[in-house]
DNA sequence: ATCATCCGATTGCATTCAACAACCGGTGGT
DNA sequence: ACCACCGGTTGTTGAATGCAATCGGATGAT
């Protein structure tokens, strides 16, 4: 649980005989089996507790390794654990700016995924609309992450995740 | 070793019992320790045979392991195999066009890390280079990769490549 | 006060994966 | 004949993962 440092200003800690490499040291840190998949819940799914990430997820991840990436998660800056006023031993995990800004990381995840690999075509959708919508939509998702996570407001209906939602649902309904 | 196709164009063989999430598909394919970072070499290295894969990246993957990654890519068809006139026993990995379509995701995942990850900054300049360059960089990228891995032919001296390559050289030498 | 339920985890166990080092047979140049 | 090089394989070890069962504290209804 050796934790690179969360804030991007200082420069030159210096990895020890390790690599370096932006892309290496990403894929270190989050190329693993579920990590991506945690956050994309929390940040599609809205998920902040341990059991609805526990059993909303499509995948089923066991509960020992969800603990497991939550803590790593955290470690790593781009998780934030608060207590939960509802509930004393409730925690609420929110998302950092760090991972906020893994948004295009995510559209780019699924928009690779929808275009070669067996998708289910509903959830594609989602994947393709926000690819489509471009750095702007991807911007205006971010915004409303910030709103929601860092500042704590509610989620505007009228928004990109819900807009993502609707066209999900349609196409259940459809389909 | 049971590969997706690498046809973009059949939907619908649908997953088995599975998760059919384009985010979640594309990590069961691509996260792991290794996979992203062979492809990387392949792409931003020009490293092409195993030899060459297993001595120049910096990180000192295992043979095994590479062995098993290459054998991975190929069956996922993000990679092909060719002879090497030169060396009877030669073998050659090209990318395939649902390799290089990972340029953006590579890309994103450099510029994530180069903002939020004690890289080294002579390899962060490059990630730095690309993503700022944008969509229209990538895609002249893509165009290049296409002409070498997909047509043979020889790489631009003015490329964007050879671009990031003398920008990274320079870093290094003035650092 | 009792009890069922929910909370974020932890434990034990089996399987898979990654790291390390040694080695393989075929090839090509000298 | 020699030897460096080619793409791997083999064997071993420790770590990571997957799975099922369970933990103790908190809560709410009866």
């Amino acid at each position: 649980m050796d934790t690179p440092h969360p804030e991007p200003a200082d420069r030159l800690p210096v990895p020890p005989g390790k690599s370096g490499c932006p892309i290496n040291l990403t894929v270190e840190l989050l190329g693993d089996r579920w990590s991506l998949v945690v956050l994309r819940d929390v940040m599609f799914g809205g998920h902040r507790h341990f059991r609805e990430l526990l059993g909303h997820s499509v995948e089923g991840i066991a509960s020992n390794i969800l603990a497991a990436r939550l803590t790593k998660l955290v470690g790593a800056g781009l998780l934030t654990r608060h207590d939960d006023p509802s509930h004393r031993q409730k925690i609420e995990y929110r998302l950092t700016e760090a991972a906020i800004e893994l948004v295009p990381l995510l559209t780019q995840l699924g928009a690779w995924g929808a275009r070669w690999l067996p998708t289910t075509p509903e959830l594609a959708i989602r994947a393709q609309l926000l690819a489509r919508g471009g750095p702007e939509m991807g911007e205006r998702f971010m915004a409303e992450l910030r709103a929601t996570h860092l500042e704590g407001r509610p989620l505007p209906s009228d928004g990109v995740l819900a807009e993502l939602t609707r066209a999900y649902e349609r196409a259940v309904a459809e389909g």
